[in-house]
RNA sequence: GCCGCGUUGGUCAAGGGGUUAAGACGCCUCCCUUUCACGGAGGAAUCACGGGUUCGAAUCCCGUACGCGGUACCA
């Protein structure tokens, strides 16, 4: 009887960049969506126009492009269940509305923001903590449980403003059961009248996902932990509407937590420690700030997904690094834990180092030309590959690999001339001088051919050829970092590689 | 406050009645390399606490503590 074809959907709010919590809820919906052979869709959760913010959705889309999980449906693409807006399906809603009203399980309230506001005042006055409007407290407000028939009719005849309520029973048990976490109930005297529809026609979240899910045909919803309070609405509202049966069965993914102290890892974690937490970098229309985000910081989209996915998930194996594909195959929700994880940024620059050393020359110098050109340089296509191959291992971002390389492009604007000095004699000046006129007879100006020149020459001379292998590399790179020296001579060339060489003697005299 | 969900090293975590309690990140020591990095070798948890159940518990049960989440005409 399962037969059902999975569906699942990441339905976000345009409000603003996409945190590292919502691209794991993607990855996770999507891989059980491949696994099974099924559809993910993106919805687009904008009922609250005072929240809503330009740039946001595409913004969001992008994300999903660069990360690599492209819904299959999607408010530009479309597809047989749209609009995927919920803006646009606002007309869809209140009919739905009005059958939980006529059904009795939910009623029509038109208490103005400031009677509630009254209400509750009064209700904390009496030491109530988070005063609620449930079974007790709707006794006393205006709405159609309290009111006559008659002025109920005569209300909304006039057009006066008003929301739909739902109905909670009274101390009733209402569980489900969740895939990570197993059976889950609440008594629903705990919960309590939530706003179903708003004064502006617009569905709250509690009414739309479930009115959306069964028109959408959703037949597995992951969200976060955070939703699990409210999940006992929803539960209700699909049995109120009829649906029971197709119901989706519901996942509640554990939160990311900061690294430091505890709670969920917010934006302002990420400022604060020094670390991206959207996706890319996002830039607020209104106040103009920017928010870095991993793509920009230098992290490769594998990486970044591999990261989040191991962040509450492991396939038991101890194996770590994982492909988007191997992924779809190893993933499953009885490997998610119930706990949250907290970031942390080391582990998560070692998966992007990981994947750095496993990406070809070529894309790593695509990356990096940019970086290039925004410099004023220009080598070719093969320089490029050979330069990133050869610092590529001691890069954790691609942005890194103009900072370990640099010296291949451009002469060292600094030598680390202190470091030579102090032990510096005529006689390894000397030696130099000789060594670089000697260049002309190598055969083959290699890497090769050059280390050994430069150790028969230092033993003929009697100088440690270790005592001379720091000045040298000093006088190509600048200072004491850098791959293997000969091959950096290698790659400059002899003219290059004598240029500097003479220029740096000098200096170290 | 109330409701819900959690709790294995600093972090991510495997293990689900009998193990020397995997592995990874980070940290420390050493090797390689007269740079850095990569790569090797090694070091450091007794499983939140307290009770049970059992010959035996990190593993099952019950409490407690702690943490987190929710408690809006926000999602």
């Amino acid at each position: 009887m399962e037969q059902k074809k999975v569906r699942v959907r990441f339905a976000p709010s345009p409000t603003g960049g996409l945190h590292l919590g919502g691209v794991r809820t993607v990855l996770f919906n999507y891989l059980f969506a491949k696994q099974q052979g099924g559809e993910f869709v993106l919805r687009i959760e904008d009922t609250d126009q005072t929240r809503f913010v330009e740039g946001a959705e595409e913004y969001i889309q992008e994300c999903l492009r660069w990360c690599g999980l492209e819904p299959d449906e999607d408010p530009v693409k479309g597809g047989p269940y749209g609009p995927y807006r919920q803006s646009e399906r606002k007309p869809m809603y209140r009919q739905y509305a009005e059958q939980l009203v006529n059904a009795g399980y939910a009623y029509y309230a038109f208490d103005s923001p400031e009677e509630l506001e009254a209400m509750r005042e009064v209700e904390k006055a009496k030491g109530n903590h988070a005063p609620q409007y449930n079974q007790t407290i709707r006794a006393t407000m205006r709405n159609s449980l309290t009111l006559s028939a008659a002025e109920t009719a005569e209300l909304l005849e006039k057009g006066a403003p008003h929301v739909v309520r739902i109905n909670m029973p009274v101390n009733e048990e209402v569980s489900f059961t969740d895939m990570i976490r197993g059976t889950v109930t609440f008594n629903t005297s705990t919960v309590d009248d939530k706003v179903l529809l708003k004064a502006d026609g617009m569905p709250t979240y509690h009414l739309a996902v479930v009115v959306d899910d069964y028109l959408m045909k959703i037949t597995h919803a992951f969200r976060g932990e955070e939703w699990l309070p409210s999940a006992p609405i929803h539960v209700l509202l699909w049995k109120y509407l009829g649906w029971e049966k197709d119901m989706p069965q519901w996942a509640h993914l554990p939160l990311i937590l900061k690294p430091d102290g505890n709670g969920k890892l917010s934006k302002r974690d990420g400022d604060r420690l020094g670390f991206p937490v959207y996706a890319m970098n996002w830039k607020d229309p209104k106040t103009g700030d920017l928010t870095k985000g991993f793509r920009e910081m230098g992290f490769l989209p594998e990486a970044f997904i591999n990261m989040l996915v191991m962040l509450g998930w492991n396939d038991g194996s101890g194996e770590e690094i994982f492909s988007l594909d191997e992924l779809i195959k190893r993933f499953s929700i009885d490997r998610v834990h119930k706990g949250g994880a907290k970031f942390d940024f080391d582990k998560a620059k070692w998966f992007n180092q990981q994947y750095i050393q496993k990406t070809d020359n070529a894309r790593l110098a695509a990356l990096l030309q940019p970086v290039l050109q925004e410099k004023g340089i220009t080598a070719t296509e093969d320089f490029v590959m050979k330069v990133t191959g050869l610092v590529k291992e001691r890069c954790q971002f691609v942005n890194e690999i103009w900072d370990h390389g640099f010296f291949f492009f451009q002469k060292p604007t600094t030598i680390d001339v202190d470091s030579v000095k102090p032990k510096w004699t005529p006689e390894k000046q000397q030696f130099f001088e000789e060594w670089a006129a000697g260049f002309a007879q190598l055969p083959d100006f290699n890497a090769v051919a050059l280390e050994e020149s430069f150790k028969q020459l230092a033993t003929a001379k009697g100088i440690k050829p270790g005592e001379l292998q720091m000045p040298f590399r000093i006088m190509l790179c600048g200072g004491k970092f850098g791959p293997q020296v000969f091959v950096i001579a290698e790659a400059l060339g002899k003219e290059e590689t004598i240029a500097r060489i003479q220029h740096a003697l000098p200096l170290f005299a």
